[in-house]
RNA sequence: GCGCCCGUAGCUCAGUCGGAUAGAGUAGUGGAUUCCUAAUCCAUUGGUCGCAGGUUCGAAUCCUGCCGGGCGCACCA
């Protein structure tokens, strides 16, 4: 359609008296226009050419206008304010919307062609440590509905959850298990001060000690002697106590530690589909090391001569690749940092054919992403194949008062917790809702509500009662013949009418838009649009009515709207139920 | 100090590849239901688009500076 118009003005321009150089000038483009009163589309090309061809816009445009081939599109032009020339479509090109809706129904506003572009989302990625919180809740509910977004626009997208199953944090979390799972016996030893303390420590010990009760250490030979504790006490005690544990254990403390970890992500795991969130893929941080990936990664870095060894720390010099610092990679002690694992994993995505490496981080992680960029692009990879996208932080609020948050107050709020208090539709949504970039306040109140001001409801609202209208047609006695309504649609001639069907004709570049964005807020705000298009469609006339080219056409616009409020909702994984 | 994000109606936010009188919900006021779900719809009040310059026929949108808020600047993971 856009095409079409914009090939007219090319034909009109070419026609254009006075014209020496049309490679000079600006090409014309047109706009949707956002007001009806201005027609279906917009061109400013006579203000563009004002200037060059100096003549005032307005009579430009009357010459532009007095060109145009005749096109059976176009109903009518009309030159407008400063010199816009606006375009009204013919009603055929109107009501043609429909048959393409139905035609290609769920697939409709989905890109007809692939991209051949793959495309790598990791998102979540939290530590296994404990249940997902408040905020890891955007970044699922963020990171999936960006995946489908790219699926409709026609990428190869894999999801990918990084595990980061190495290193002390898993060691404190044993520990943590393991004192946990002595108190079952002893119930004055104390947990250390740095050790997880939240219920669900106490539960997998419960479930540990049902099948290891016998590997359990000593109490006394674990703790006596072990440095001070206190909240000042650093690393230190922990550490001594991990030491020990390993020694008194051996192996058991393995099997505690794979235990405790699976125990975790097998919740998270739960917790996120619960949700409707999937992976393709848990990716383990542990695996880089034992199958060899960091070394790997390492040796393209020396092998490229961008790391310098300086008294036995070697340092990747990522100021040479723009990042204002050089980054250890590995420690004198010989351990590799995270840092280290970090552009192994990226060389690994990049190595498993991946063009596009998309990271949702929270917003804390700014810092990272110049230099693993840094990194990328000294192990040769091309350093744009990286695009981080920032989710900003969640404040919970119930009506008007501030949740408090954090472990420490107590006042913990899981992921969990939310989804079963507002359920999952309103958590998937309202998590969206806002711009990524944007800070959230989530109203657990407002979540739950039935009124206006929750768009879930309204949105879902408008899909009840078009599947409503149609559960009910049989018993009225009627029909409906799709076939001859969309031969009808031209008796639709109202403009509810027209504004529903050129809000569905505007899906397919919506969904391109969302995803270039990198926006899925953008279907929620057009979902929200096009509700309120079929309310108020819905208000001023019925469906099930006796002409029978009125209702045919009608319920025909109807089961067309059904359709792209599905496809939207599938995109944000939220539901669309018959009724409510 | 440096870097990233944000500043639009009383409140929560859309709108930013520059476009025609700046939009929605909410809050306030007044209406619509013998009729497919009133979880709906209609009308109306409300804004120096943080401030100051600049570019442009045209700036909430682009550029520069400033003010205000959030976050980050590890040989931690």
């Amino acid at each position: 359609m856009k095409d079409q118009i914009v090939e007219l003005l090319e034909r009109a321009l070419d026609a254009l008296e006075g014209v020496e150089d049309r490679a000079a000038l600006p090409a014309p483009e047109i706009e949707r226009t956002r007001d009806a009163a201005h027609g279906d589309y917009a061109s400013n090309i006579a203000m563009q050419l004002a200037r060059p061809l100096r003549q005032s816009p307005r009579d430009i445009a009357a010459a532009i206008v007095a060109a145009l081939p005749e096109n059976a599109l176009i109903e009518r032009t009309d030159i407008a304010g400063p010199g816009f020339i606006n375009f009204f479509l013919s009603d055929a090109s109107t009501t043609a919307v429909v048959g393409r809706v139905l035609d290609a129904g769920e697939r409709y506003g989905h890109a007809e062609a692939p991209t051949g572009r793959k495309v790598l989302v990791e998102f979540v990625s939290a530590n296994p440590t404990g249940p997902l919180h408040v905020g890891h809740g955007r970044h699922a509910a963020y990171g999936a509905s960006l995946a489908n977004l790219l699926r409709a626009a026609g990428d190869d997208v894999t999801a990918e959850y990084y595990v980061n199953d190495a290193g002390r944090q898993m060691e404190i979390l044993a520990a943590s298990v393991l004192v946990r799972a002595l108190q079952v016996d002893n119930g004055a030893l104390p947990l250390p001060s740095a050790g997880y303390r939240g219920d669900y420590i106490r539960d997998i010990a419960t479930d540990w000690r049902k099948d290891n009760a016998d590997t359990l250490p000593d109490p006394g030979d674990l703790f006596d002697g072990l440095p001070e504790d206190g909240p000042d006490a650093g690393d230190a005690y922990i550490d001594a106590m991990i030491a020990r544990a390993e020694t008194l254990m051996g192996g058991a403390f393995l099997v505690l530690k794979q235990f405790s970890t699976t125990a975790i992500l097998d919740d998270i795991r739960d917790d996120l589909g619960g949700m409707g969130v999937t992976f393709d893929r848990f990716y383990s941080e542990a695996s880089l090391a034992t199958e060899g990936r960091i070394d790997d990664a390492l040796n393209v870095l020396r092998d490229n001569g961008v790391v310098d060894d300086r008294d036995g720390t070697l340092w990747f010099r990522a100021t040479d690749f723009g990042d204002e610092k050089d980054r250890v990679v590995v420690r004198d002690n010989g351990k590799k940092t995270y840092f280290a694992s970090d552009i192994a994993y990226h060389l690994d995505k990049r190595r498993r054919g991946f063009d596009l490496l998309l990271d949702v981080l929270g917003a804390d992680h700014h810092g990272y992403v110049a230099r693993i960029r840094a990194g990328l692009e000294a192990m040769g990879e091309p350093p744009e194949s990286l695009e981080v996208r920032l989710v900003q932080f969640v404040s919970l609020f119930r009506g008007g008062e501030k949740v408090a948050m954090g472990t420490r107050s107590g006042n913990f709020v899981s992921l969990r917790e939310l989804r079963d208090e507002v359920g999952n539709d309103a958590a998937r949504l309202f998590y969206i809702m806002r711009s990524n970039d944007q800070h959230l306040d989530f109203d657990l109140e407002l979540a739950t509500s039935t009124s206006n001001e929750n768009p879930v409801y309204y949105i879902q609202y408008a899909h009840a009662r078009i599947a409503g209208v149609f559960k009910q047609l049989a018993g009225q006695g009627l029909t409906w013949d799709p076939a001859a309504g969309r031969g009808a649609l031209g008796t639709l001639d109202n403009e509810h009418a027209a504004a529903l069907m050129t809000r569905l004709d505007r899906f397919p570049e919506t969904v391109r838009n969302a995803a270039e964005r990198r926006a899925p807020n953008v279907i929620v705000n057009y979902l929200r649009d096009l509700a309120t298009d079929l309310h108020r469609f819905y208000n001023e006339y019925k469906f099930l009515v006796d002409d029978t080219d009125s209702r045919n056409a009608r319920l025909t616009l109807a089961a067309a709207t059904g359709q792209v409020l599905r496809n939207g909702l599938a995109i944000l994984g939220v539901s669309a139920p018959e009724h409510m």
